[in-house]
DNA sequence: ACTGGCACTCCGAGGACCGGAGTGCCAGCT
DNA sequence: AGCTGGCACTCCGGTCCTCGGAGTGCCAGT
């Protein structure tokens, strides 16, 4: 961008992503000029709107039409021209009644969604906190009708994963006793990454006998580690896409194919959201898939202890009010973390 | 219906409801003269089609266009025209691989409801084997970091639902056992809508020093038992909404308003599936919900010993091809029945 | 560097037109 | 009776045209 006039350029392109979010309709220059107290005619912003379309920022959808943003635009809006929307009180409020109400990790993720896609009038995602980054608090082991045992693990982020294992006969209460205490004083507090290896050299503690049982506990515990199965996305708002106007209807089918994809948007949330503080955001085609070329996913990590536990966001057409959204998806994910800190 | 030519009216309806289900479009009174065998001349279908309009049937979008049937149209094609479609060899092995590699009860139904979305090509819905049906198998007490205790329940579904409480001081092992021993004595094989009843009289066994930790247990037992928490739906190929056609496009708003409302669902289905071996179709405004009024729900109960332990179905346009996805709905839900009661 | 003026473009709403598909009805045939 | 061919009628939906309006680019003037 040429050095002199771009500020005023800038709040063109401000105005014109502003206007067009609110109106959803190209804008031309005179509107544009009576709406915001640009200080110059109309003749003038066509000049700096032909420079920006020049430079990639906005488009027409044909000659002769209005200025609509391009991705381009989008991105250089919310990088450089976006300012922080403080939420109303009673935004506030809302997150803050809903989500201390909350009994446990489940609804702690339930009620976000929720709340978040009531927030932002879009489709909200709230991914579990995944089991790589968290730390073992406890492992149990209970014997269960005859030669069955279940194997507990809880985490320190309050998640409880189970199996029940079949060991074929009996162990006595003396080799449970004893595995058990084994099994917690190496894995306690360790990642759950880590187990897999502190406990491979746990049979050898025990006789003989003993090992096959072990080994079978020890792969029931692994296999509740495995995390592909348990990194869950749960989405919210679905039909906020419907309400996004009929000039978005075509592209909801391919949107709604993504949402089912949970693994790409599970990856596309880890890419976006690197540490906890920070909101991501991708726009149109920024999210390098087709089928999301006319959305834009805002996205943020949320934890404890100022470790990423997981991620929650928002999707939306690109047409979005990204200051309000972004405010949103930061807002609950903080209360979140919070909540995960306390509990 | 008159008695005499109620054969061919009938021929007439189910190949109005054929055509149109293939065509989506009104069919008219030549072209079903030319596909089907009717042995007849337009005229005369003409005539019925008068009548089966008369009769509520069939209407027409609009003077001198084809016919289309009426919810009353599919429910008579449903209750008197359809015969068993089985499913092709593919589709059964499809169901079976499936399914049977299922791991535990969470996989059980994350698969029985993709696969019933890929079969039938529409909106698949399972719900979770409610708790209000099943039976204890196990309730398990585990000592967690201090004055912490994990309750843990297991039903004859293989569901495991946990609580963590908090008793104030370290119960000793043998109180703890005793609890133990007593609690499973009282509840084992027992419905869990009776458990809040047979252990209401358990704290007058224990000395009263120790009745309000007995207290507190059995609180976090009831409180997982809390059906509606549990009563929950999973849903796969939401994005199936998009393909059935343009003509579908304004419904798909408020049929994903109506999906995100668990409760609804849920009364719906349980509505519908009343035993195990049935599947409950409701068409359009049968299902007495706005939201729902253009489309068709097929729905079937799944469960073991005979006994319906939750519900399973499909959504789709009224006009969705009923002889397959019933059979499909039916398949799935024997399926996984067997599933259960093998487990 | 900005502005007013002007000629030009192009969309989209509105209206006329027309072909086609489909219907209802009737008279005649079996 | 019940079925059929024939016929007049209706109405949708595509096509074509017109026309007003919004918006643009450019240029000369301040």
């Amino acid at each position: 961008m040429a050095a002199h006039g771009e500020d005023r350029r800038l709040a063109v392109l401000r105005a014109i992503v502003e206007d067009y979010v609110a109106t959803r309709e190209p804008v031309g220059s005179k509107a544009l000029a009576e709406r915001h107290a640009l200080g110059v005619s109309p003749a003038t912003i066509r000049n700096d709107m032909a420079f920006l379309e020049e430079e990639g920022y906005i488009a027409q959808p044909h000659t002769s039409a209005g200025r609509v943003p391009t991705d381009k635009g989008y991105r250089l809006f919310v990088d450089r021209l976006t300012t922080v929307k403080p939420l109303s009180v009673a935004e506030k409020r809302a997150i803050h009644s809903l989500l201390d109400g909350a009994v446990d990790l489940d609804d702690v993720v339930d009620r976000a969604v929720r709340l978040l896609a009531q927030l932002t009038r879009q489709v909200a995602m709230v991914q579990y906190p995944s089991l790589a980054r968290s730390t073992v608090r406890h492992v149990e082991l209970v014997p269960v009708g005859g030669h069955r045992l279940l194997v507990v693990l809880i985490t320190n982020t309050g998640r409880v994963e189970q199996r029940i294992v079949d060991v074929g006969l009996d162990p006595g209460e003396g080799l449970l006793g004893d595995l058990r205490a084994r099994l917690n004083a190496a894995t306690s507090g360790r990642r759950l990454t880590e187990v897999a290896t502190v406990v491979s050299g746990l049979p050898e503690a025990f006789l003989p006998d003993d090992r096959p049982l072990v080994r079978t506990v020890l792969d029931a515990l692994e296999d509740s580690l495995s995390i592909e199965r348990e990194e869950r996305i749960v989405l919210a708002g679905t039909a906020n896409l419907a309400r996004s106007g009929p000039d978005f209807a075509r592209s909801i089918g391919p949107v709604l194919e993504a949402l089912e994809e949970q693994v790409v948007l599970l990856k596309l949330l880890s890419e976006m959201a690197e540490d906890l503080s920070a909101v991501g955001v991708r726009i149109g085609r920024e999210t390098e898939l087709d089928n999301l070329a006319e959305v834009a996913v805002v996205a943020s990590g949320y934890g404890s202890q100022g470790e990423i536990v997981a991620r929650l966001g928002v999707l939306g057409p690109t047409r979005m009010d990204y200051p309000m959204t972004m405010a949103a998806v930061r807002a609950v994910a903080r209360y979140v973390s919070r909540i995960l800190s306390a509990g």
